[in-house]
DNA sequence: CCGGATTCTGGGAGCGCTCCCAGAATGGAG
DNA sequence: CTCCATTCTGGGAGCGCTCCCAGAATCCGG
């Protein structure tokens, strides 16, 4: 073997002549395997770390087959990512979680059905062992495109399509819905409408179930006192003005984002309404950086998203680590954060 | 060898027994190298794609020594990162620019001084071939220790240490600066001042002084018209308040953030100043959701993250490619967008 | 002191790919 | 038809690692 050169990496080969082992003693040394000596551990370990050793990964993933890294997957047009605060908490969580279970984060978008044959072409690569997806809009042809793949997979938030035989982490958005609607009615308020998010979006749809439902359960007839958004703060205020117009006396609104929400207090203050005295508003998601800071504090659906990713991250480990998971939806519970809106 | 079972992926080997032709003319058929007749080359494609052939990444980067993956690092507090929608822009740039030149992006986030250490021996694991890196706070560790790697890395912003030597891609924040504090200036605005951002940060700092160079060169004093900011909105407001109180007959002021301008406009409105009327505002940024949502509308200093990461991706391709790139800092220009707060 | 279990070690094979090199096929020019 | 240049092809080596297996060293009860 010629002597290696300054500037190139060390090999495990290096590490173990060095240490004066064979490579594969050097292996057991470094991956902590049983049937290795304290001896030999200990002059393994110094002199990878007095040539500075670091494995090589593609070598060691080319025949463990295992790569380390997990995608994380969302499936949103560009503007959605870029102002929804929650995906920055999903990706800085899903670092989080990934990072302590050893494995790396690699982060995909998917903008539109073009970018999906480009993402499952990768994700069949084999360069990573699992994906996180966040596909939550109806008819996104991504999960359907994933399940021919034989790639663990976990959806956070129902996916849009593909409904059995996966696995998801989602926020129990009906109950959530309920929990607020409830509180708007035990102050008192009849008139209440609500503000939904996109539709094609099972959370929108389930927020609008579950204020149906207790509307219904109080008694209530919904019919006309529901208009759509998009979960951004215009379509807020838009829908808002539409009520007001439809609903003069409207007591209550339930919007299904904080954004919404906090479009729909504009349009409230716009017509010369006071929140709570004539209005309660309430919101969902309670964002830490918009719920608290607006005027009036908003009260909020609350929802955790690292618990979701920590929830999402833990499946995935033990789906990789071959226990046979039955696919299954976790629901995770919301609570209702009070403040001075409602 | 034994016939390949249903469920294992397709080799090269296999692609090159179902087209009739040898390993070593199929992956020069599937890399388009020359020499390959088209015959063998249609050949092997289709074999390609009826056998679902996907290249194992981990094998040819082991002899390539390349990954084909850039790591994306930000190296700034959690909060941070999750509430200023530049990085979340510059997350969303990256992988677009990156996706299109075929590189995958791993995303890295340094939320203190012990993430350092894990984060170096990630990028000198040789898992990516290079780094994308966002470290813009004084004495952050991490500029330092990238040094010693043999590891190509593009800065964006201009790194907090280290100074010469690196590849970055930076705004001109004092031409910005200057840029803002002249409009007002126009408009006959004596007293101007200005909300800093944290002057740990270079950017800050050089807006500070951009904002410095324009007084003094229109013959003012600077003095006492400057005031300590963290780049958030709350500390615009109590920013704001301070310099009310301290220069109550200002006229002008220079935020250095969009975030601290929308603080700095609410302690204005307390304080029953009419913006532009009595006070004229500028801030930084131009953020879309933010500035032109703004009552009044924002007149801000317009930059284009997007427009940095598409340098900062070119450096770094052309850094991969070998090219001899001498280490400079490249300084995109910046434009004022006029609106009504000023 | 023997012999079987236990602990430890080294060599070989092989993961799937690219690259080098030798040689086969092809194509004109002489 | 010959000969050399050009185009194309296949086999071998090797990237750096893990894992299997055979064998060496050690231990301990009888």
């Amino acid at each position: 073997m010629p002597p290696r050169s300054q500037d190139e990496r060390p090999t495990l080969e290096d590490v173990a002549a060095y240490a004066g082992v064979s490579r594969s003693t050097a292996s057991r040394a470094l991956n902590d395997d049983a049937y290795v000596s304290s001896r030999s551990r200990e002059k393994v370990l110094g002199a990878a770390r007095e040539l500075g050793y670091s494995p090589n990964q593609a070598a060691r993933s080319l025949v463990t087959r295992r790569t380390g890294a997990v995608a994380v997957v969302l499936s949103e047009p560009e503007s959605k990512v870029l102002d929804d605060p929650y995906f920055a908490t999903v990706m800085h969580g899903a670092y989080r979680e990934l990072a302590a279970t050893g494995a790396q984060m690699l982060l995909m978008f998917v903008d539109s059905r073009e970018d999906v044959p480009r993402t499952v072409r990768f994700l069949e690569g084999g360069h990573v062992d699992g994906a996180l997806v966040f596909a939550p809009h109806q008819g996104d042809p991504l999960p359907t495109a994933l399940r021919l793949l034989r790639l663990p997979v976990v959806y956070g938030g129902r996916p849009g399509s593909v409904r059995r035989g996966v696995h998801a982490v989602d926020f129990d958005n009906r109950a959530g819905a309920r929990l607020a609607v409830r509180h708007l009615l035990s102050t008192g308020r009849r008139r209440i409408t609500t503000v939904t998010g996109m539709l094609d979006h099972p959370a929108a749809a389930d927020r609008l179930a579950g204020w149906r439902d207790a509307l219904t359960e109080a008694g209530l007839d919904p019919a006309g006192l529901s208009e759509a958004g998009d979960f951004l703060m215009p379509s807020g205020e838009r829908a808002m003005t539409t009520l007001l117009r439809r609903v003069p006396d409207l007591d209550g609104v339930f919007a299904a984002s904080d954004a919404m929400a906090a479009g729909a207090m504009r349009a409230l203050r716009a017509a010369g309404k006071r929140v709570p005295t004539d209005v309660g508003v309430i919101g969902f998601d309670d964002q830490p950086t918009l719920a608290p800071a607006m005027d009036p504090p908003l009260t909020s659906v609350h929802q955790d998203p690292r618990e979701q990713v920590r929830h999402m991250v833990r499946t995935m480990m033990s789906l990789l680590s071959g226990d046979n998971v039955r696919p299954e939806s976790t629901i995770l519970p919301v609570t209702l954060t009070l403040r001075d809106s409602a």
